[in-house]
DNA sequence: TCCCGAATAT
DNA sequence: TATATTCGGG
């Protein structure tokens, strides 16, 4: 039933022909990580055959899955804000182990946020809710990794030595060099549909056309600001950029657009013009690579004319991000210029002298302090970083467990949770507790009251503190977790709902015209499938069980829902893969991340396996739901039909 | 001769 | 549209 829709024959012409991409989504959100899933799936472009699509929900079996089947997967896509682990963590991590791209995708619309991301080595910042040109950049990075290309990963300013390949695409409208000069006589070989490349005429090396990626323009735009606006001339960009087989004419085609790019986002800070494509521009390339540029070039030129930036401050024409939009410098020098910033991208920049004066280069925000301690303690976290005080100790909230031993993790991820707070240090072993000193590495740690707090103690280390400076989105997170509106959509998929609820529900919760467009996707309706076949009973020993008669593998979440307020309501497991599973009634729940039972990825793909998730010994009165998302098989009819509509 | 960059072609 | 190519001029 799930080809009713007359499905025309696609014009593939063999799986074989196909890029089999394997892609890794990261969300502790659920709904949002359905809906990703949902969207890649159902906007899997022409030529991409998505082998497998695995959804997990914790960034440590995230990490789990990779290192368990390393070359298993092309691309990874994460969201930022997580706990025990953001997504920048995250990133960081894959990059340094597996060298694979990562894409970032998160609510967040902070400038800082997205720069954040992109220097610290991300792929490509996706702005939620995802739309359909996010979705085009997924794709292009899940392509370049999987044709083996590294410079799908970009990791700062090129070293010496250090070489990039470019991406190619062939063009296959390209015609031989020696052809192209007798202009006149090009007509004749001018064709409608020139599908046949294979005219051989001339045996070099095909002319390929560049495709300027992100981690190609990433570079692009660091030899940039290392050379200045003003001095980036197209030979000494691509010295700088350093990236075998680019020309000087590929670099000076790009740079001309890039200065129209500019030119244009520069107008419209000036005059109003409508927003008609602005969303569009937004999401760009140029856009995403624009915070982190511009960050740069200010930085740069703050200190090699600091004094005119001084007067310029003082004659009124501050770098002030109006409303948080515009950011203009002089706009009659040749080394400033005019921008305006899309309100959902803020620049951290500092607004008064002697901010900028002081104002330290931005770093990665890579390290991750470590601290450990004995006791309990209560320590406060002083961020003393220009970019966040505003003249005020900044504090930001973390609560950490030690395990008594010594060392503690302290994720930068953890020091998003809260504004004015403290790090709560609670130990665990008390038995072992011997009254001393902790010692770590915590960045602008100051010590605070506590109930130990002579026990406590940080130090300030790193050559750069910034460089593990707090980060500068401690702000709420809602939306992001369990919220009600994940609970709604929770129970909404697990009593059985038609599939039309689902997506009434998606369309009033979400923009997603997109998903709403393709109502009858197979993946749709095969997901409603799992959903109507859940079964949820509990046995009269107390042993909720959930389970499946899907015929294909599933992906579950294992809802909490105690009528005793033994734990959170709002907790769930995640389990995933057909077969059993077993949990503990007793098991902690409440943490939404803890290690989550997983198949065997080799496994996910057997459509012969039913699912049957249970909980033994569960305390009494707790009540088991789950749903299930289906995790199909994509096999070469499914994948085709989902080519009906001519997406990209 | 080099090479920049606007204009134009594909 | 994105990238390549051309071409006048510094």
């Amino acid at each position: 039933m799930g080809r009713e829709r007359s499905v025309p024959t696609p014009s593939l012409k063999t799986t074989s022909s196909l890029l089999k991409i394997q892609i890794l989504v990261v969300d502790d959100d659920s709904t949002s990580l359905a809906i990703v899933a949902s969207m890649l799936k159902t906007y899997c472009p022409r030529g991409i055959y998505i082998y497998r699509l695995l959804t997990v929900r914790s960034p440590l079996d995230a990490l789990l899955q990779l290192r368990l089947h390393q070359g298993f997967f092309d691309l990874v896509v994460t969201d930022l804000y997580m706990p025990v682990m953001n997504g920048i963590e995250l990133q960081q991590q894959v990059n340094e182990e597996f060298n694979l791209p990562v894409v970032i995708m998160s609510s967040d619309d902070k400038k800082s946020v997205v720069m954040d991301c992109l220097e610290s080595g991300a792929s490509f910042y996706m702005m939620k809710p995802v739309n359909q040109n996010d979705l085009k950049n997924i794709w292009q990075c899940a392509v370049t990794s999987k044709q083996g290309k590294p410079s799908a990963i970009m990791e700062g300013i090129p070293s010496s030595g250090e070489k990039l390949p470019i991406e190619y695409i062939n063009s296959s409208a390209s015609v031989p060099q020696e052809r192209r000069d007798v202009k006149g006589s090009t007509k004749k070989l001018k064709r409608k549909g020139n599908r046949e490349d294979e005219d051989g005429t001339t045996t070099g090396p095909k002319k390929a056309k560049v495709v300027w990626t992100n981690s190609l323009h990433n570079r692009f735009l660091h030899a940039i600001s290392h050379l200045g606006l003003d001095k980036s001339v197209p030979k000494k960009i691509l010295e700088f950029m350093s990236v075998p087989g680019l020309t000087r004419e590929n670099v000076a085609s790009h740079l001309q657009k890039y200065r129209i790019f500019l030119k244009r986002v520069a107008e419209k800070g000036n005059s109003t013009i409508p927003k008609d494509s602005s969303e569009k521009d937004l999401r760009s390339t140029f856009a995403n690579g624009l915070a982190s540029m511009m960050l740069r070039s200010l930085e740069q030129q703050k200190q090699q004319r600091l004094p005119e930036f001084v007067s310029m401050q003082k004659m009124g024409a501050q770098i002030q991000p109006g409303r948080g939009e515009t950011v203009s410098l002089s706009p009659d020098s040749p080394n400033f210029t005019s921008l305006n910033f899309p309100n959902h991208h803020q620049l951290p920049l500092p607004l008064d002298q002697q901010q900028i004066q002081t104002l330290p280069s931005p770093d990665k925000i890579c390290n991750i302090p470590t601290a450990s301690g004995i006791e309990d303690g209560v320590v406060a976290v002083n961020n003393s970083s220009p970019y966040l005080n505003n003249g005020q100790d900044n504090y930001v909230k973390t609560e950490m467990i030690g395990d008594g031993l010594g060392q503690k993790n302290f994720n930068a991820g953890d020091m998003l949770s809260g504004i004015n707070g403290f790090i709560n240090w609670n130990c665990n072993d008390f038995s072992s507790s011997v009254p001393s000193m902790g010692n770590g590495s915590f960045s602008n740690l100051v010590q605070t009251g506590s109930a130990i707090p002579e026990q406590f103690s940080a130090s300030l280390t790193g050559a750069n503190p910034e460089s593990s400076s707090i980060l500068p989105i401690a702000e709420n997170q809602d939306g992001i977790g369990n919220g009600p509106e994940d609970m709604d959509f929770f129970n909404l998929i697990s009593d059985g709902s038609t599939l039309d609820d689902i997506l009434n529900y998606l369309q009033l919760n979400s923009d997603f015209d997109e998903i709403l467009s393709h109502t009858k996707s197979p993946y749709q309706q095969q997901a409603a499938q799992v959903f109507r076949n859940s079964n949820f009973s509990a046995s009269n020993s107390n042993q909720p069980k959930v389970s499946f008669s899907a015929s294909n593998s599933y992906q579950a979440q294992v809802n909490n829902t105690p009528s005793s307020g033994l734990s959170d309501p709002n907790s769930y497991q995640q389990v995933q893969g057909g077969g059993g599973m077993n949990f503990n009634g007793n098991e902690n729940l409440v943490d939404a991340y803890q290690p989550s039972f997983i198949q065997d990825p080799e496994t996910i793909l057997d459509p012969n396996l039913d699912g049957m998730y249970s909980a033994d010994n569960a305390t009494e009165g707790i009540q088991i739901q789950a749903c299930g998302l289906a995790i199909q098989d994509w096999n070469d009819e499914f994948f085709n039909s989902l080519f009906d509509d001519d997406i990209f």
